[in-house]
DNA sequence: TATTGTCTGTCAGCCAGCCGACATGGATAG
DNA sequence: CTATCCATGTCGGCTGGCTGACAGACAATA
């Protein structure tokens, strides 16, 4: 399968005396990078990696620890996470299939600021951060592209800094879902598909509340008739008003 | 001089079984991106750059335009900051003399997500999308630098993305003021003179509070002795009791 | 010298959301 | 079948910090 890029409704932050059309602005990334690698650089990259496999829960690195690999997901999902100084855990996001981690401390030198941790069962590709910076240096497209996931990391993370700093919980919240389904879901009509599943405290810690918060939110939104959840994998029924809620952040 | 890679004490974030030393935080980055690059990289940027000059609070670009030009800072000081639907400014951070900037919105694709502003007369040298990419073919040592710069930046929004979601105000103001003066400070002695004239309102902004709780938690530190202000620049007195307030954080 | 604008400082009232506590329900293990 | 976990749901009380309001300080402009 080719690169299938993925369209994401407008991230209408900021908006502008910018007559721009207000086509999405796409704060996606290219987030499958396996997928967009050609054949060649493939081979060249599982020529200097290492296949790992982790058990549910199992940690790839931790904070604090040298970064000395970058890590490429086949299967499974990872978690990527802070703890704060006092024991919260803090989501910053999770990879799939595909994906890319531990790129930045690597690039940037110094230990992990992060950890990663499996969710589930999960196959790794591991390569050293030399044997990367030499693959980087023989593929410049691979370069680009690992600068494009970069950069799209940071529009991401800056959109949540600014959604936390600004919005009232239950706006982050629907923004988080939104965000999410953009990346993973599956659309199958008006109706959108996580398949994703996500625990209350997950859900705060990617947000920023307490479990209880969230758990009264979601209700809330149950109530509504704008999603439902089974099995922790929410079901967007109606995207529309979920993001009404997110455009009618007064 | 050939590229030179900073080293970076360990971030100290989500302490975990690891024992490595505590040392001084700092996830400060080779935040000065022209002075990296060796004679033949620097005058092979500048052949494809433009020398552009702005005033005090003209906008070298807005959220929302297409994000078509890679930015160095010559000269001046410049703010990154995202407007947030009902108009709070939120400020990702401030670029100085040396650094490169618009970087991420340029190797993501999509337009523009943030707006940079000078905060005083500056210069700056531009280059287009597309000549930046050749030129990263060029030079795939500077790609490698750039993707630290953005892995630096990164880890930093991810430090205070962690800092707004478990801190209280005085502990993210804390936190603030050693990070800027990590990176941006001269020490004379055990003292550290922050040369940034910051008003309230931008560190509200940056911390995500609001001015007179900036205004209130100022006035506390420097009863304590921790700091004081002159003409708007911060100078800490002592490092350690701002440090202490900073692990404090029950 | 007055005028206007921007910044700092202080105070009181109010409320979103945190915290602790507890009850229920499903899943897994023994 | 029972015990143990862990996730969900709900409630009430408490409080950090936001809001609005106003006053003084200083700088720049006229």
């Amino acid at each position: 399968m080719s690169s299938k890029i993925v369209t994401i409704p407008s991230a209408m932050q900021g908006r502008v005396p910018v007559d721009e059309a207000d086509a999405a602005s796409t704060l996606v990334a290219p987030s499958n990078f396996l997928a967009q690698l050609d054949t060649e650089a493939t081979a060249d990259l599982l020529a200097i990696a290492t296949v790992q496999h982790y058990g549910r829960s199992d940690f790839m690195f931790r904070a604090g620890a040298p970064g000395s690999n970058v890590y490429f997901l086949r299967s499974g999902k990872v978690k990527i996470h802070q703890l704060s100084p006092l024991g919260r855990e803090v989501i910053l996001w999770f990879c799939f299939a595909g994906e890319i981690f531990g790129l930045a401390e690597v690039a940037g030198g110094g230990g992990r600021v992060v950890n990663a941790q499996a969710c589930e069962a999960s196959e790794v590709l591991a390569v050293s951060q030399e044997k990367f910076r030499d693959y980087l240096e023989r593929h410049p497209r691979v370069a680009l592209l690992s600068m494009q996931v970069l950069s799209s990391r940071l529009r991401v993370l800056g959109e949540m800094f600014v959604n936390l700093v600004s919005d009232d919980v239950g706006t982050r919240v629907a923004k988080l879902i939104l965000r999410l389904s953009a990346r993973y879901g599956t659309r199958v009509g008006k109706e959108v598909f996580l398949n994703i599943p996500l625990t209350h405290q997950e859900i705060a810690d990617m947000v920023g509340t307490s479990r209880q918060t969230v758990t009264s939110v979601l209700s809330s939104l149950k109530r509504q008739g704008v999603l439902s959840i089974d099995n922790r994998r929410i079901h967007i029924e109606s995207e529309e008003l979920l993001n009404e809620l997110t455009h009618g952040n007064s």
